[in-house]
DNA sequence: TATGAATGAGAATTCATTCAT
DNA sequence: AATGAATGAATTCTCATTCAT
């Protein structure tokens, strides 16, 4: 706790900005939200945004650093260790899904950005997406070591074990409403779906 | 034929000036591309692109038409109506993983304006993916009825099915360079991977 | 003495803004510099400033009235009345070029803003111009009853006679490197130019 | 002659723009200006004088290249190898002050700006009066050489040689009438006051 | 039909000034 | 009296769209 009072407040205004900026631009993405109206949504004025961000674009990585704080992605590679495909399923499944859902918004405004930002993309997936495949290849080169499932390529393995997460993210943005109504449901279904797809 | 050789040539042009649009718009999206670099890379003046598009808009809404054009989609009910799991997949898999590699830089366009954009995703999503997920619900409800699979809700185990794909294509988009490298090896792990995902 | 200690207190902080003031504003122009600046450099708070300070047009008018200020003006028509013109030469150059030299950076700041404002420059040159041009035509024209020198206009031999100091403040203003490094070799030089140039 | 009729009508935009520009700066300087202003002195949109200039700041460079222009600055130093003072001063002193007379207003854009921004200042000075200084002081040391005036700086005679003419421009400037209201009067008198002012 | 200069509405950003603490 | 966060008017600049040639 070395943070003064001061800096707690304007860290405080910042994450209220945020999310302003979260709710407008999930809506309709960051191009087309204006600085007016994420002020308008936070209550503040046009000008108050700027004590807080350098610039419209600082908004933008304020919310993509949402996306590192407070990470539950605790699925360090110790733990997975001498877990069993249906273990490791059980544990892993679950948080995915949950970190889905309750990032959906900030999910929704970053992912449009990092497709159409070269940019942005890089470092973003470099920082959670590699980790995790790294994490999920290293668990898969074990079991084949362990000749629990069959030979491939554990890179390609890990992509193809963790499409259906993002695939149904992008259905539910896409306005998909049944994937919108049913998390809970897929929730379940994937665990099954993945238990028999890598099984031996 | 009931085309003047004028509209044939006018629809050439909407095409060059498309393929000039999803060639720059892929690249760094729909609000960051201007009529003008559109106009420059088909080689034209900004002003001619109006003889042939009402707007800005109306360029996207002719590149999302392309996903409905010359459509392969002839996945119809009739063909699938006595096809064994395996030959379903098989009948489905590569088509779609072809469909979204020569489409790419299209789908790369629509997605994050789908997102962004519900005005958009709505009609497109009920175009295109709507009739798909009502096949392949409707051939898991036969295979329910034939008992070859568990009984599930066939809309949630469409969307299942459907959300590998996606997600793979998300990852491309997003700069995933083993996806992007190997989407033909994608292409077979999927046949296996859902053969297995969804068998009794 | 009607002032009272607050008063004096109060002017002692008008200084203290006003050094401030000068130093940056000397670097960087009036317009470009803004309060926060000020402020800073004073060490003191934005809004502080406005205690002393109607607007920020009012500090350059504070500035300004530093010229006016501890006046070493003293070149009263008295002292001239007798004065030969090597006399008055050796006594007006050298307090004139001195002054330039003190005041430097004040006057930096206060030239630009009288050449692009003429509601400034007007009061300021009669207050200090017109004046010493008053004095001097005044001086030249006894000379000229005295028949010490070719009769001509006053008005014309006295802003001739004070241009040089002008040029040479102007030339090291536009950063000329040797101006601003040899100032009192151009004070010694002045002198034998002047009398040269006006002598009969 | 090898500009197309295309470039020569953006050119003559330009010089149309720039009048604009130099006439509401002149009065009221170079920061105080809007864009909206100069447009509208042009009789152009705002958005029209970005076809033809970068930034506002690109204006002031193209004013700036005004003085560069069309230079009548033929006093190259072969013409002056022969002659005597007199002479010099004759060919030298009524083209300067033509010259400030003609590019008066673009003067008074320019100085200001040279003054409080060193960014500028340095370049323009070293292509403009570095080059003059140069001629001027290789004059000067001629002259020592051939014993016709005193020996003494010539880098410091150039400049004090030039100061008169800055310094008048500079009272005009700061909107001094006697000197507005008689620059041939003051051309002449210039003459004469150099002359006298070096001559052995 | 094609052109591309002109337009001006709209967006991001700055900063003098205010005012609650 | 001092502070500095908040304000919003004003400014620069962009770019979709129009239209005279």
């Amino acid at each position: 706790m070395s943070d003064t009072f001061q800096e707690q407040l304007k860290q405080a205004r910042r994450n209220l900005i945020i999310d302003a900026a979260i709710e407008v631009i999930s809506e309709q993405g960051f191009q087309r939200t204006t600085i007016k109206q994420i002020a308008s949504k936070a209550g503040i004025a046009d000008g108050t945004i700027y004590n807080y961000f350098k610039s419209k674009d600082d908004i933008l990585l304020g919310i993509i650093a949402r996306l590192s704080e407070d990470e539950t992605q605790d699925l360090s590679l110790a733990k997975t260790e001498r877990l069993d495909f249906a273990a490791f399923v059980a544990m892993f499944v679950s948080p995915r899904m949950d970190e889905i859902d309750g990032r959906y918004q900030t999910l929704k405004v970053v992912f449009p950005e990092m497709i159409t930002n070269a940019a942005l993309s890089r470092p973003i997936y470099d920082q959670i997406y590699t980790p995790l495949f790294v994490m999920v290849e290293t668990y898969f080169q074990q079991l084949m070591d362990a000749e629990q499932i069959d030979m491939a390529d554990p890179a390609l393995l890990a992509r193809l074990f963790a499409s259906p997460f993002m695939g149904l993210m992008m259905l539910r943005m896409l306005g998909d409403e049944h994937v919108a109504a049913n998390w809970e449901g897929y929730k379940n279904a994937m665990s099954q779906f993945l238990q028999k797809a890598f099984e031996k």
